[in-house]
DNA sequence: CGTGCCGTTGAAGGTTCTCAACCGTGGTGG
DNA sequence: CCACCACGGTTGAGAACCTTCAACGGCACG
């Protein structure tokens, strides 16, 4: 089974990154050449498909650039699981219920592991492992949170929610107001809400009417009231 | 802060399952220690909740009985992010987003961890670590599994997809046709698949008439037809 | 035997989906 | 340079699904 679309010219300087950003302290010389040799550097297009053993749970370290997380139930029926960007760990699972596929929404390097191999290679490395777990943690904590906000919301609230995790997650605090350049199509902002582009398109629409956001082009949102959207987004704890 | 509603009379022994079930290589006696000092072993009835430090993310050990994980949004909507059964190694997040609480469906035994401090006292057991992250893993991808139910499923197919993932978790093989003890109540359920008590009855209705189901009593489940809940569950991949 | 909770069933209403047409932009080729 | 096309996004009307509101049934418990 071919791993890489593309190899990089120089896949070495990708694990660099990789390790100076996940493993603070420096891991043996051993640990580094056996997640060098496990790992595969790949370089995918806007649009296209991250290949791998899709039989066994992958880990994939997004060196920069973008990504969805994509599962397939029957019907065509796709939904977007999660959006990672630059420096994010991605568990994809196995398929078991639902087959998953991890595909680029830019130009995007990622490293990937298969996550036995990954596990086994750092398990002796306390502050690898902890990493590991602490962004799985993360991961589930979000899954649980987007849960929640899939099962009990409308859609009003369920784009606020949207917004408001977006920008937290890469927002530029140029200084308020806030500016936001998302990376993906509407369509994929309904596959990962569970809405229609339609509905996402009139819920953008009543944002700008009630002055919570601009657009501007495509991609561009300036959200003019954050604690305005956090409101709308009806969560409970910390505001 | 009170930690526990009400202490076990013998908690150790509760830490000896424990051990045993999660760790198989025995553990340094120091690790060992380390557990017993920062662990709470408690005793829940069913219906109440349990108390601990809701700044902090904890782990939870549940020994035996069924617990719920709730989340709180805004307006009183309550979501059950996840079941656990006995076995079970439940991650409860520091409310970021949403509130959350863990009550017990049953008579419930649990041992209650600060997870940074759990963390860190298993950090130098590889093969403590490895099962909570194995653990961790297999939260999230449930959850992931269920945010596509959500997001994507008719409530046919939530039920359906409910059901094949309750006996898979906890049914036991007596021989076909399987037979399900459902620790939690319609509204629970409902609470969990995003949908109303009355809707997830009727969908239940719906099950019987197509002779997938029988019910006895309230909580006992006969599932008639396995891979016709599978097919109705709408999923893909392996079946 | 009454009370309360959980579950079931029915009718009306609302939110979102579906279907369809239209608009704006960016790229291509004549 | 402009016309054309393809694609993503917007807007509108009708339909579907689930929710809401309401009443009722049944089992457990005092």
């Amino acid at each position: 089974m071919a791993y890489a679309t593309a190899q990089l010219e120089n896949p070495a300087s990708l694990f660099d990154v990789f390790l100076r950003d996940i493993a603070q302290g420096q891991p043996s010389t051993s640990c580094y050449r056996a997640l060098i040799k496990i790992g595969h550097a790949i370089h995918l297009e806007a649009g296209t498909v991250a290949t791998y053993d899709h039989d066994n749970d992958m880990i994939a370290y997004l060196v920069s650039g973008a990504t969805k997380l994509i599962a397939s139930a029957s019907g065509g029926r796709e939904h977007i699981v999660a959006f990672h960007f630059g420096g994010d760990l991605i568990s994809i699972p196995a398929g078991t219920w639902h087959a998953y596929d991890l595909r680029a929404l830019t130009h995007t390097h990622i490293l990937l592991f298969p996550a036995n191999d990954f596990v086994k290679a750092t398990a002796d490395e306390p502050s690898f492992s902890g990493v590991l777990l602490k962004n799985t943690l993360n991961a589930l904590h979000r899954s649980r949170d987007r849960a929640v906000g899939l099962g009990r919301k409308n859609a009003a609230e369920r784009l606020a929610s949207f917004l408001v995790e977006m920008v937290e997650r890469q927002g530029q605090a140029v200084s308020p107001p806030l500016q936001l350049e998302l990376p993906m199509s509407r369509r994929d902002i309904g596959d990962n809400l569970g809405l229609t582009i339609e509905t996402v398109s009139r819920q953008f629409g009543d944002l700008k009417q009630l002055d919570l956001i601009e657009t501007a082009g495509r991609s561009k949102v300036i959200l003019r009231d954050l604690d305005g959207l956090k409101k709308r987004a009806g969560h409970v704890g910390k505001i």
